[in-house]
DNA sequence: GTCGACTCGGGTAATTCGGGTC
DNA sequence: AATGTCCGAATTACCCGAGTCG
């Protein structure tokens, strides 16, 4: 996967020349690499982020490999998800698609996409569904769709700024088979700098547990969207918060399904009623300098 | 373990042309090993001194450290699959998708890939699954780190920019949780110039129905890997068939768990057994030239 | 010894550099 | 002060036949 791009490259898709660009670049503006040779070398991610900050227009898009329609519109986030519901019921795959990149570009955070646009638009989906003014097939899409956008953004991310060396795992337990949110948690996560993956959905506790015992993340989120049984959830929450505990592992839970509550009586289990929330309380993992794998080639090669 | 990797390996790993690299080690800039008959060798610790020095990041480090990146450069399909499958089980996202990537850059076509080694991969998951070699949550991270290459797939094929006209949507019935094939024979639509959307996996026949007749596309998919009656499941192929006849819509099925003489009786359904015979079967989308001077941008806005 | 995969070296076309000027 | 355009020199990417590796 190619993250790093020409000034000529990005100079076309914003729409200046390229020796502006590259007096942008000296003034530190933008983010930059320089080959052995002298030549400049870009991040996507961070000229992505450059256009946020500068409110510039994106010319040609495609070049940055985003959707080609952005930047024609300006969205609040109430329309914008008024308009990506739309979008997703109809199937208009390649709207949604642009509505997302649109705010994200146009400088709004992704936790607050995800809250206000992506979580809300579902939120209402799941409503209509409920009254039958949505097709089965219609929900499903509008999910797969969904999925589709939310996985195209995660090479957008500022991937390339520092090696990732905390890891993160997300998942839902079992009986919970909503993997969109568990997504976004991932997302979200990698986001803020984290090495996250996600496990998926409908996950046994038992292997939760050996997932945490092998892996030993410093961080493991729990999604919880739907709950069969109250006694049942809680007792695999104990097991969870166990296993984090044995393996010093930050234990976070959210979703629409649980409320703080319901955990007060775990006491290193935390509780995020919102994706602002959990960007908040995950904050950056600060550099471990000391660890720099690169400053100990030897550690590497072991 | 061995401590001296090819210019290809370093050049792929830190994303530069293979020429330049060479010509970095001839001008000093890393220390460098030749064998008797002149091949450079490099030291991985070497490699990465000068990442350091020249202030660029580690595109990939994986590809520095992992004993089983060796060699990784005109993959073989076979040998691509081995070090897909490890990758998988491993959670190692970023290697997974290099070794993807790299076949595709090779000029491997996306139905290839997708049956000599993603498929392949999965198969033999499945296999060691069974044996209990595999965990759980490995199992269920590997379907979620494939799902997220192959998401990220999607805006790489774009390239054919192609109005696309011609409508297809893809599928699983009821019982049927894999939604990874669904999603490849999404892409393999997508590839061909198919304006392709996946409805996801374990769908009810009747709203399979309910989209054939409202969204009348030329081209329904469906995906079997897992059938839970039999005579239910000729059943719900005979409805989807009689939808199928209705709205003129071509009806492919494949996937592991069905064979060509279990749906011989269906007289307008058709069989493929791998993503290569599918890319063959359904080509025609481009090849309506005599239609697109007549039809008029209208008729794609309906 | 055969053979496919890999690498070498060198040449060429395309980019990018930095600076100067408008 | 900031931008767009032009320049020769330098750097890089892509290509090929011949040779090496395992």
């Amino acid at each position: 996967m190619k993250t790093t791009i020409s000034p000529r490259q990005v100079a076309r898709a914003i729409g200046v020349g390229e020796s502006t660009l590259k007096r942008w670049c000296d003034r530190g503006l933008i983010p930059m690499l320089k080959t052995a040779g002298g030549h400049r070398r870009l991040a996507v991610s961070d000229v992505i982020a450059f256009l946020r900050e500068s409110g510039r227009e994106v010319a040609h898009p495609e070049l940055l490999g985003l959707p080609a329609a952005v930047g024609r519109t300006r969205w609040t986030l109430d329309r914008a998800r008024e308009q990506f519901l739309q979008s997703l019921i109809k199937g208009h795959r390649e709207v949604a698609n642009e509505v997302i990149t649109d705010l994200l570009v146009a400088g709004h955070t992704i936790p607050a996409v995800f809250d206000s646009v992506i979580a809300a638009a579902f939120h209402e989906l799941g409503k209509r569904w409920a009254c039958g003014d949505i097709a089965v097939y219609e929900e499903r899409r509008a999910c797969e769709i969904c999925m589709s956008i939310l996985r195209e953004l995660r090479p957008r991310l500022q991937e390339s700024r520092q090696s990732r060396t905390q890891t993160a795992i997300a998942a839902t337990l079992e009986h919970d088979i909503y993997t969109l949110p568990v997504t976004m948690v991932e997302l979200v996560l990698a986001d803020a700098g984290w090495n996250a993956t996600s496990l998926g959905s409908n996950l046994p506790v038992e292997t939760l547990v050996e997932a945490t015992n092998k892996i030993s993340p410093a961080l493991f989120c729990l999604s919880v969207s739907h709950i069969k049984d109250q006694g049942e959830f809680l007792d695999q929450l104990e097991e969870l918060s166990d296993a984090a505990r044995l393996n010093k592992c930050r234990l976070i839970v959210g979703g629409q399904a649980v409320t703080s509550q319901q955990i007060a009586s775990f006491s290193n289990v935390e509780h995020c009623q919102s994706f602002g929330k959990l960007a908040e309380t995950i904050k950056p993992p600060e550099l471990v300098e000391s660890e720099r794998s690169l400053s100990t080639p030897q550690s590497v090669a072991n």
